[in-house]
RNA sequence: GCGGGCGUGAUGGAAUGGUAGACAUAUCAGACUUAAAAUCUGAAGGGGUGUAGCCCCGUGUGGGUUCGAGUCCCACCGCCCGUACCA
């Protein structure tokens, strides 16, 4: 008897697809188009098990379409700039450049013996000039239609080293290589208008049907769409007013002090003249620049000495405080605190001795604050004390309606919807990266690079032995004749945030060598994504970097208006989780270890590492396996089998050596049967053909919902059942040949070439692949009987087999009929009987 | 801090509000074998008991809605993701 030898076997077949041609994507009106894409990988230098996973699924959604009679595109790229290139040419020396081309080929390597149904021809990199010279172009179209602009913003600033850090390189407060106290510094920076689509970004979120329901809810969240009013307040100095962004006008009455960010232009006005406040501005901005890291700090704040009027009681005079609480990027840098009815200001207060004055009550109860901010849900009704609008008992929500209607008719403030959306800054003070290309020209100003110019290509003689950023230093690329009028002039030397590279590689793929971004009859064929596919990571900067992208894209005429939402349906698996191995080097800085080459805890020279379980961490204990060795081991089918049973795909995953040797056992069963089934005697009779048909529609069934729905454990689990069911199967030649070769047809999407290998085995037309996909019968899905289960006040106490179309009342008869019915009523009557029909009776006594 | 998610046997996990633990791993028993491996068959949530049966408990904790809750609601605990310069 013959053995299943994947090695030989997936070789043979991967030959047989590449010679077919058959995962080339071309337009074609014949068919309808399916582009399933999963999130493309960082170049980091070997795949994971984590990718063979997320890559699987894409090809068992491509490969399950395509035998649907879908024309598949199906393709596969790397996001390819971004800091840990940098990194590993200050840790090991070497170019950026020269450490990701060699990854990516390193990775391509591996995953090529995956079997997967990529059209390669449309691979690419964000980092070859072919891709960000059309990125280049993009941004000079975004440019000129108003979508992109200059301000100032903080960065991160390490004074030791000289150089901008990224939030991931502050490790509390203190930069991560030179260990100095980090602080903030200002720079002008590039912006994409993001802000100006948050109403837009935000309303389209309902037309997202197949997203889950959690991304489009973090997404609202993020966007942050808020009702409120901006308020002037009157300067007791006769300086002008400082307006205020408010949600709450309604508790107004409360109101016991204004609190304005440190970056606020009435702190920095008084800066230059109190040391106090200088001091205390000072030790705002040394705190990082995370929102977390601002948020879980102390709140503090210190008295600007300043006085405004409160707005509705004149003689009252309100204290200006700066908060290092208070964001200058959100509503207008300035708020007004009421203690009693936000739990923050309340603290405030407390801690610096403001007064608290309760707005409302919760009826009947007047009590006043003490400890805790009386903050009851919108929806709830309160009791206002001597509101000025005439409210008295309403809903929060009311309130807020009939202030902010009060102020705009009284003149003292503007309803206004606000976002907490900010702005995009794109601008990286960093080397691997996609040029910005402007031209900065002492007589002209900024000027955008011409178009013929493009792309702006990255200058390889570089080093990265100091840190900053080396384009801020090479001695000829940053001059450059300014493009308006011809002079000396010098070339920005920021580069792009790597969000924008993956916010439209989705589009290029439709067009990957085009001399143009995208190309009108590839883009309008070919989009949108009709299945994404990536980690929840990704939740919401990336897909709406994304949706942003398609949008400008569109206003630029780069993308149809069909595909300014270029995801139709989005599938968030399972994060790809890592421990992390550390150990410090002569002063004391973290140094990085691959899992490979820890073993037990120690490096291969005894040193023990430090296992942090920090960001993406393995849960378990064992170390990351390399994929490569068990395609080596056990082959290709039986590493994707494995990695799409395991857990369900929205969960982290997780490896045991002991589940891929049954996977391959498994496999090797299938094979087994094949060839029993090859051996048999063609003509004999058998029993249970009925029967083995019947489980095998079923099982098209389950395992075609199983493949759509993305429940590929569950359709896997099927499978093992229908399998366990032919090997035991006593049916004639005919019956379970076809038994065996739907069984191929179904496992093609997860295990495609041992499905081969059987379809041709049994005499299959042609491929396995591009074969259709097998239909249930409906009629063999029926049964004659059906047993439910009966209950007795909802705990089940026995069961009864009826046929499957009875009436409810016959059932009910039946039920009540039943033993251990008539036991528990012991002579009485029940109460209630539910009957389901086909699912359960339920009787309550 | 804030936003989102998750929590079920020894383990990974299954379960349109309707028999909790499918399927798989590990374990145990049996068949085959001189023996082992491989393969095949079977057992198995915990506890009790009169042991082919029956009863009690059981899906992080505590409440609630319902004829019926792993599933829906509230509160809490733990873990994970994001938090705008990691990708």
């Amino acid at each position: 008897m013959a053995t299943y030898t994947p090695s030989e076997i997936e070789a043979r077949w991967q030959a047989a697809w590449e010679e077919a041609g058959i995962f080339t994507a071309t337009r074609s009106g014949d068919k309808p188009k399916y582009y399933v894409l999963e999130m493309f990988p960082y170049p980091s230098g070997r795949i994971h098990m984590g990718h063979v996973r997320n890559y699987t699924m894409g090809d068992v959604i491509a490969r399950y379409k395509m035998s649907t009679g879908h024309n598949v595109l199906h393709p596969m790229g790397w996001d390819a700039f971004g800091m840990p290139a940098e990194n590993a040419a200050m840790a090991i020396g070497g170019h950026p450049k020269t450490w990701t081309y060699d990854n990516i080929a390193d990775m391509r390597g591996q995953m090529k013996p995956l079997g997967l149904s990529i059209d390669w021809s449309r691979e690419f990199a964000t980092c070859d000039p072919e891709y960000y010279g059309q990125q280049q172009s993009l941004f000079l179209d975004f440019l000129e239609a108003g979508l992109v602009y200059r301000k100032n913003a903080q960065v991160n600033w390490d004074p030791v080293d000289m150089t901008v850090l990224a939030n991931e390189q502050v490790i509390d407060g203190k930069g991560w290589r030179s260990g100095a106290e980090v602080e903030r510094r200002e720079l002008t920076q590039w912006f994409f208008k993001i802000s100006d689509m948050a109403g837009e970004l935000k309303d389209a979120l309902d037309g997202l049907d197949n997203w889950p329901a959690k991304v489009r809810l973090m997404q609202e969240n993020w966007i942050g769409e808020s009702r409120g009013i901006d308020i002037p307040f009157v300067r007791t100095d006769g300086d002008g007013t400082i307006l205020c962004y408010s949600t709450r006008p309604d508790t107004m009455r409360g109101a016991s002090f204004i609190a304005v960010s440190p970056d606020h232009p009435v702190a920095k006005a008084l800066e230059a003249e109190n040391p106090d406040l200088a001091a205390f501005i000072d030790e705002c901005r040394k705190m990082d620049t995370t929102e977390a890291a601002m948020e879980k700090a102390e709140k503090k704040g210190i008295d600007t000495g300043v006085r405004v009027k409160h707005p509705v009681y004149p003689d009252v005079e309100l204290p200006v405080w700066i908060g290092n609480f208070v964001l200058m990027d959100y509503g207008t840098g300035a708020v007004f605190g009421c203690p009693a009815h936000d739990q923050r200001d309340l603290d405030f207060a407390r801690k610096y001795d403001l007064p608290v004055q309760n707005a409302f009550y919760l009826p009947g109860d007047e009590t006043e604050v003490g400890t805790e901010a009386l903050v009851p849900a919108k929806t709830e009704k309160v009791h206002f004390i001597d509101h000025f609008a005439g409210i008295t008992e309403v809903t929060s929500q009311e309130a807020i309606d009939a202030t902010i209607d009060y102020f705009e008719a009284h003149d003292l403030g503007k309803g206004q919807t606000k976002y907490r959306l900010r702005d995009w800054g794109l601008s990286r003070q960093r080397y691997w990266g996609c040029p910005i290309p402007v031209v900065h020209c002492n007589d002209c100003g900024v000027v955008p690079e011409k178009k013929e110019n493009l792309p702006v290509v990255l200058p390889d003689d570089v080093t990265l032995d100091i840190p900053g950023n080396p384009l801020d230093r090479h001695p000829t690329w940053r001059d450059t004749p300014c493009p308006n009028c011809g002079k000396a002039a010098k070339r920005e030397t920021d580069t792009m945030d790597t969000f924008v590279d993956s916010s439209w590689y989705f589009a290029r793929f439709t067009a990957p060598h085009a001399d143009t971004p995208t190309v009108k009859e590839d883009a309008e064929y070919w989009m949108n994504v009709d299945q994404y596919i990536g980690g929840i990571e990704h939740a919401i900067l990336h897909l709406l970097y994304s949706r942003f992208f398609a949008r400008a894209m569109q206003i630029t005429g780069h993308l149809p208006k069909s595909a300014i939402e270029p995801f139709d349906a989005l599938f968030t698996q399972g994060m790809v989780t890592h421990e992390i191995y550390q150990t410090s080097d002569e002063k004391g800085r973290p140094v990085y270890h691959l899992p490979e080459d820890v073993t037990d805890g120690k490096l291969a020279d005894g040193t023990e590492v430090e296992i942090i379980p920090s960001a993406k961490m393995s849960k378990s204990k064992k170390n990351v396996v390399d994929p490569l060795g068990i395609i080596a081991s056990y082959g290709a089918d039986t590493a994707r089998w494995f990695v799409l049973s395991d857990s369900p795909p929205e969960r982290d995953v997780e490896w045991t050596a002991s589940g891929a040797e049954a996977a391959y056992k498994h496999l090797a069963r299938v094979w087994n049967i094949c060839d029993r089934i090859g051996a048999m005697d063609k003509a004999a009779s058998g029993q249970g053909d009925d029967d083995l048909l019947r489980a095998m529609h079923k099982t098209i069934n389950d395992v075609t919902l199983g493949v759509e729905s993305f429940g590929f454990n569950a359709a896997i689990a099927k499978l093992y059942g229908f399998t366990a069911t032919l090997q035991k199967s006593k049916a004639s030649h005919a019956a379970q040949r076809e038994a065996i070769m739907t069984l191929a047809q179904l496992m093609a999407p997860m295990t495609p070439h041992l499905a081969e290998d059987i379809w041709a085995h049994q005499g299959g037309d042609g491929l396995v692949t591009t074969a259709p996909w097998p239909i249930a019968d409906e009629a063999m899905l029926k049964s004659d009987t059906v047993t439910l289960p009966i209950q007795i006040n909802g705990k089940r106490r026995g069961e009864l087999t009826v046929d499957a179309d009875l009436e409810k009342s016959e059932v009910e008869k039946l039920a009540l009929a039943h033993e251990a019915v008539t036991k528990a009523l012991d002579g009485g009557t029940p109460k209630k009987v539910i009957v389901v029909p086909g699912r359960i009776v339920n009787v309550v006594v």
